[in-house]
DNA sequence: ACGTGACATAGTCCTAGAGATATCAGGTCA
DNA sequence: TGACCTGATATCTCTAGGACTATGTCACGT
């Protein structure tokens, strides 16, 4: 493909006057007046070698040199025209695919939320949507294989991702209906020292985990883990068939079962950290439009 | 379709760093410096509202956007492209339709010669080819049915067309070859006064047939008309059978056909004229061009 | 620390394109 | 024949695009 020979204005005078066959009203469409018209063909003429049309008394209509360019010409503007659009859409994030990475723990609370609020106002966007755990997010960002992550407890010593919070939970005991401890508004956490626990894999969540850990460690005892469970229904069927407690991000409420109580805890001041993840040098409009949706929701 | 957004050269720069991924090897591509480059990409993204580009350390890369619009740029540079080829080759007469009418007496004469020259010149014009007598052809052409004529004994009195002698041939008599005049050279035209005549329906070609008529009446007689035919052959086996002699022009003489003879007459100075036709303010190439070419033939 | 490669920025120049107004020329039709 | 429509010409102005050279900045490798 060698350098443009003719101006695109002179094309596109070049189809109007090929619709109206009418100088007059061709320039008049183009909001000029007749005269640069006359020019903007002639030189399009000269440039192509040939007349473009047959100026004969009755009219102007197209030679066949002119049938020949016109639907050319006509695509080539539709092309960069749609092209243009395409672009702009794809550009301001209003469209394209977004990949998100999400922990289990935010299924049910968090990522439908944010998911729900981007959708209305991005509803090009098509959503890749994967349950993946912290670390295996953070390495998918890095290699590029995933736009957002949605993770707890961010690690802060790495300068090449961005986090946001999304959302600070205190945590809540999980009980059996029927347990003594589900009469009372509060728990404290060390009378749940001889409960057996139930508790996600470390693996799954290590930050969570040893949060959660930690918090038992502060009211003086380690949890006897009796059970272990990935998903949250899971642990609350284990809870609610008695096999024993466990402490969990507010956010669990959300999960309603028969049977299964939660209960604030005291001390109530520690927060479980819900954030965005994101590569700093990602400058793709469809992570910085999650971002701002992010932020406004907060 | 509205006012072009971007000019082609900076769609152009754009397809070849988007080819490249290197500003200075894409502008020694284009044969410009790296700065205007810069600049026309700079110019580009303005327009379109996102960068096209990546400019991270570790090269250049296309963005989203960038991909979204390389393709339509690309599309619509080929399109023009082609369009213009596809234009000038039809202006320039190189591709097209010509549709040319011919007597049938001038079908294995001028009309091979002409249509030879002119495909070896022009191999890629489709030739529309279709036998019809003069007037038709006239009408024909008057109402752009035809675009050439090929007939004899073009009127003179119609400014409306174009005429261009190819050929003027003297009249040869056709007779059987175990007539007795043909063991002469030439043959006197009156001594032809008493023999069954062969002739084509006058209504085929009014002009020959009168001719042929007068020739006999400036010998003296009438010819007396024992048979008619269209078609040379068929005259020609007409005459091998022995039904009749006849007048015709000497290219007759291509059909070659045991026991028929052809020979001069005297006197021999009649022409029969031979002409293209053409409308006169038709000024596609096509016709120029075949034109030149019958030109340069005769 | 220093050179080098790669792209951006700044400043300047030139030209082609696109626009306007005023006027001319060739039809057609009343 | 003269008014009118239509398109072409002539002339002028202005602007944006495209080009250059020189210089700046940043990252990277030795």
């Amino acid at each position: 493909m060698s350098r443009p020979e003719v101006p695109l204005p002179q094309l596109h005078a070049f189809t109007v006057l090929a619709e109206e066959l009418h100088f007059g009203r061709a320039a008049a469409r183009l909001g000029i007046a007749q005269p640069p018209l006359s020019q903007q063909i002639r030189r399009l003429e000269e440039k192509v070698g040939h007349p473009l049309f047959d100026r004969g008394s009755g009219g102007v209509a197209l030679t066949a040199a002119g049938r020949e360019l016109l639907p050319a010409a006509q695509r080539a503007l539709a092309e960069i025209d749609a092209g243009l659009r395409a672009a702009r859409s794809v550009g301001g994030g209003e469209r394209g695919v977004l990949r998100i990475g999400f922990a289990a723990s935010l299924a049910l609370t968090v990522l439908p939320d944010v998911l729900r609020t981007y959708r209305r106002r991005f509803p090009d966007v098509e959503l890749d949507i994967r349950e993946m755990t912290s670390s295996p997010q953070l390495d998918a960002l890095r290699d590029g294989a995933l736009d957002i992550g949605l993770l707890r407890e961010p690690p802060h010593d790495t300068p090449e991702f961005g986090f946001r919070t999304v959302l600070r939970e205190p945590f809540v005991a999980v009980l059996p209906a029927g347990h003594p401890l589900a009469s009372r508004r509060a728990v404290p956490v060390a009378e749940l020292a001889d409960e057996p626990f139930v508790l996600l894999p470390r693996a799954v969540g290590p930050q969570l985990h040893d949060q959660i850990v930690d918090l038992c460690a502060q009211a003086g005892f380690t949890p006897r883990i009796a059970q272990r469970a990935v998903e949250w229904q899971t642990m609350g069927a284990l809870v609610q068939a008695g096999l024993g407690v466990t402490l969990a991000p507010a956010s669990i409420r959300r999960i309603h079962l028969d049977g299964v109580a939660y209960r604030r805890i005291t001390p109530g001041d520690a927060r479980t950290r819900v954030a965005v993840a994101w590569r700093r040098d990602d400058h793709s409009p469809l992570v910085a439009n999650l971002l701002s949706v992010v932020g406004e929701q907060v």
